[in-house]
DNA sequence: TGTGCGCCTTCCCATCATGGGAAGGTCAAC
DNA sequence: GTTGACCTTCCCATGATGGGAAGGCGCACA
């Protein structure tokens, strides 16, 4: 009794890979799979819930630790929506964070594009932004700098200040 | 004569870590710095400079790759600032692309939160939505699955279709 | 001159999620 | 029985960065 299903077929009708399937239940993020004697693992309708649960908890860009706690407040008939919705308030947050930070350099490097004439010459705009001070060749003072002969006498070399770095 | 300072002070003036910087060296992208005979790495403004330049690109979330191909513009006065710009919308397309997904996933889930009354009872339709088409349980058909009899008699198994992943 | 401390060197390992590929065993259809 | 698709485990790779160990160097101060 029991359909069931071998690791491949599991990861077709899951979406997870096969791959990634036997990834997560090396590092327990689902449960090992039952095995027949020639050690092929077993998969049944719930298994293949719980893989695309974990699939989908991945499609939305939850991390695999959150993600098993998520599976531990699914598996939980006494957990609070409370629980789930803070941990999901707080993915949005990093999710949001990370897409303003690649926009915002989008933006920083489209203001450089667009003052860039993109032709045959080599003046470009994009180039100097990222060059940004220009070079400090001769530098003003002897601050953090040493000078040094060739390859004689090396002077006093850096400021004796504790805990620079 | 030339200003010579030791890995430190080069990742303090150019905002690279002095591992990175072993690192950007060990993988060619920027060149083997000099050393002394004691075998500390010289940095001279001019390297200090290249790897300012790194360091925007990356803060631009240029990869390294990339910023390979960059510092071979930047160092060719016969490059067309059409060369580099190219190169810079191609990686905002990337950019906002990814931008794009993240926003995209923090809104379905944002869905998800809204709908949820996030209090102590534990209806919670951001688990729902995970579990997106509920539990396929008893399968309607044998396609891909197979039903067993405890551990004896394994009868046909999959269908043999060809390529299926 | 010695000592101490902070810096340098190389080398290995870890992250995060995923995949590629090798070497070898299993299964089922023809 | 052979074939070919599937399964098993194990190791390595990605991309960019960091941690840390073990040991050498540099220099200021006592």
């Amino acid at each position: 009794m029991g359909i069931v299903m071998n690791i491949g077929q599991a990861a077709d009708a899951s979406g997870v890979s096969a791959k990634m399937i036997r990834h997560y239940e090396s590092i327990g993020l689902v449960p090992q799979a039952d095995r027949r004697d020639s050690g092929y693992r077993d998969y049944d309708p719930e298994d293949v819930h719980r893989l695309s649960f974990v699939r989908r908890a991945r499609d939305l860009g939850f991390p695999l630790e959150r993600i098993r706690v998520l599976l531990g407040l699914w598996g939980d008939p006494t957990r609070s929506s409370a629980e789930v919705k803070a941990l999901a308030l707080t993915h949005i947050e990093e999710l949001e964070e990370k897409a303003r930070h690649l926009q915002e350099m989008a933006d920083v490097l489209r203001g450089l594009a667009d003052a860039c004439d993109g032709d045959g010459r080599p003046h470009c705009p994009i180039i100097e932004g990222l060059e940004a001070g220009s070079v400090p060749a001769s530098s003003p003072s002897g601050e953090r700098l040493i000078s040094r002969s060739s390859s004689t006498s090396l002077p006093s070399r850096r400021s004796p200040s504790p805990g620079r770095r």
